[in-house]
DNA sequence: TATACATGACGACAGTTGTCGTTTTAACGA
DNA sequence: TCGTTAAAACGACAACTGTCGTCATGTATA
């Protein structure tokens, strides 16, 4: 009957803590701001509030009041969350082979020529250690 | 206000589909003993039998009747989800750069000498076409 | 000071998800 | 034939999501 809490990020939320990310601490209406930049449709202010609440309670930001102001800053690098993303998905979707997953990319045939050097390069790398 | 509608497949459905996809043709029962197997916590007959309701509606299984027995069978694809769901999480959380998404891999430091081996095999091979 | 304005607080709502419990009904065995 | 039983149908519910609208209040301005 109880389901299990992840505290981890939905869409929309990934897509705040990126400007928050990249911002480094911001308020709501910045956030706002890149939000609706460039769309086509638009969302309102109590939106972008409600999911930094949310935010808050999954324990990805915290804030600071200056004046009448929230200034939130993110409390979990986004490498991590991109790690543990990436984590769940190969564990949930690749029964946990990374391989299966870079293979997946590799069948779709997506990936250019320097694409591909640019991968080996990478692996070259990681060998050497 | 309306959010559009994606079919996707959430964690417990792609886990259900993996059970049809193995199996070919099947029955609730059937992929609710598998579910079970090996599991503290098991669930109930309903919740499966609504999960795959659920996938039916969604256009992932369909169903004949054989007396008062449903057999379902998929309709799509594994590797065709696989890749649906890599290319939603490299969009999202990677901006679209499969690179990115492998170099996070790599950066895990959970790839063996013989994963990188077959990686790079991989991508020779790729590079051949 | 009086008032408009900006900002966070609250509550709401429909859609999805994961899970059940209960009801109906067809099929099978005594 | 008739009761038992297994399957699907139905409906429910709490949690989460994406999105609003409205309210209260502190702040800055005329």
């Amino acid at each position: 009957m109880k389901r299990e809490k992840t505290n981890q990020l939905s869409a929309a939320q990934f897509e705040i803590m990126e400007i928050v990310w990249e911002l480094g601490e911001t308020t709501i209406n910045e956030v706002l701001e890149r939000i609706n930049a460039g769309r086509r449709k638009t969302v309102r202010r109590t939106t972008i509030q409600v999911q930094m609440s949310r935010l808050e309670d999954k324990g990805w930001l915290a804030h600071r009041a200056e004046s009448r102001t929230f200034f939130y800053r993110p409390l979990r690098d986004r490498s991590k969350a991109q790690t543990a993303i990436v984590r769940e998905v190969t564990k949930r979707v690749f029964g946990g082979s990374w391989t299966d997953l870079v293979k997946c990319l590799v069948d779709q045939e997506k990936l250019s020529g320097r694409d591909v050097r640019r991968l080996k390069r990478l692996l070259d790398e990681y060998e050497q250690k």
